[in-house]
DNA sequence: ATTTTAGATATGTGATCACAAATCACGCAA
DNA sequence: TTGCGTGATTTGTGATCACATATCTAAAAT
């Protein structure tokens, strides 16, 4: 029976990426009441996002709940909204939720409409930007850089991603910066394994452009900056199209 | 007291809303076992996106649950769904959830969002229609012109997202569509109350743009469809900030 | 041997109960 | 009258139980 086999083993899995977090952790303080709901939602949303939860893998509500130490209820709660999130997907009515797998093609069509947002995002944000937020994309970079030499690639991805937050957040509509937060949410997984390959393999093409961002943003230069982004997405969906046809 | 009043009105609001669809209704036959979590979902969407549950009126879950014939779980995934989509916001922790109401300001960030989105798949959308697209495009756009005659304001508005999504989803891109039309979820509730003043003032301006988007379509001209687009959304926006500072 | 069907198991889903947190009401004190 | 505190009510949230449905196993029939 192999098919129980591998579940068993995708189970062993899920417990090594969600106990660690919260496990035998002392309440502390918490001034917000945590729900449980929210912390199964961020223990699950986390494993997905690294990659520890891979892809088609189940989300049984009985197995989840026992590895986070609560009843299934909140774990339905979660999932429900992983489902809304675009993280999970319920195969059938009664049959559950798995991780989604994102097909190269579905990663193709995520890229192009975070082009055609952040593209409009950065024009804005360089317009925009304050002296504050050019000093937080500079440390945002620095640590990147760092995170890179360093080989942390979660870290230099969340660098990243705070680099861009704050330059398109200072173009001012929060909702473009959600639909575009929730499309970096959904390309997580993608964009772990690829840094991990580009670190690898010494190929930093991947870390080049936001300097050159950074200093587009200083320089208030729109032109350059929308520039830049669609460069650096093009090419991201380039490297893409390379895995539709491999080798 | 006057808040426990203006609770008891909304939530004879509620009631007429959810009972309508299906209160004794026979199971009949249902091919799909269909969850008690989802027709809650709908009945609560729809009634979100008519009006009929305004903006701030309160969810909460015991009547909710009262209301459609169900105990109070269905109704808490239903309103976690919600909140993912946009369409309710929790207040906070331990107490519930209301229906989003939205700022004008927030409006005008959306159909920001929704410009830079919808000119770039009216673009894709023109320039890979099939003939079968068009002639839904043409049906859609006849249905809606009758049914603005009639002044049957929630089908004209079925009509026009009928027009629109055969042609962005022309464009081949799904995910471009998927954001798209969450925004127009969360348009609806002020979509229905523009149109309706629209019809009721005999301003048909809301519904001149589709023929003509119609004809670019059919004419395979892509820059007619992006301009024609692009107008059509700003003067919508344009709309939204006279409301900005009134009269 | 292949297909089908019946039972068994696993698992999602709905209902009910119990608790916790927040708001409200009332009352007391300054 | 105003401020604070305490009890009561409301209401969201978590746990447990019960059921429905799907999948799997195995046996039987053609």
């Amino acid at each position: 029976m192999p098919g129980k086999k591998a579940d068993a083993a995708q189970q062993q899995e899920i417990k090594k990426a969600l106990v660690g977090p919260q496990s035998g952790s002392s309440p502390a303080f918490s001034i917000t009441p945590t729900l449980v709901a929210d912390q199964v939602y961020e223990a699950l949303r986390t494993a997905i996002l690294t990659g520890e939860l891979a892809g088609g893998s189940p989300l049984r509500v009985r197995d989840v709940a026992e590895m986070v130490g609560t009843s299934v209820m909140p774990v339905r709660e979660a999932i429900r909204r992983l489902e809304e999130t675009g993280l999970a997907t319920r195969v059938a009515a009664h049959r559950g939720a798995v991780v989604r797998e994102f097909t190269v093609g579905e990663l193709i069509h995520i890229y192009e409409v975070r082009a055609t947002l952040e593209i409009e995002a950065a024009r804005r944000g360089a317009a925009n930007v304050s002296d504050a937020d050019v000093d937080r994309m500079e440390a945002a970079c620095a640590r990147m850089q760092k995170a890179v030499k360093e080989r942390r690639v979660w870290d230099a991805l969340d660098d990243d991603e705070d680099l861009l937050r704050t330059l398109y957040t200072a173009g001012g509509n929060p909702v473009l910066m959600d639909v575009i937060e929730n499309l970096w949410l959904q390309c997580r997984p993608y964009k772990v394994i690829g840094a991990t390959e580009a670190i690898e393999h010494d190929d930093d093409s991947l870390w080049t452009p936001q300097p050159a961002i950074l200093e587009a943003a200083r320089a208030r230069d729109a032109k350059a900056a929308t520039k830049l982004t669609k460069e650096s997405l093009t090419s991201a969906r380039q490297r893409l199209e390379k895995r539709l046809v491999p080798r």
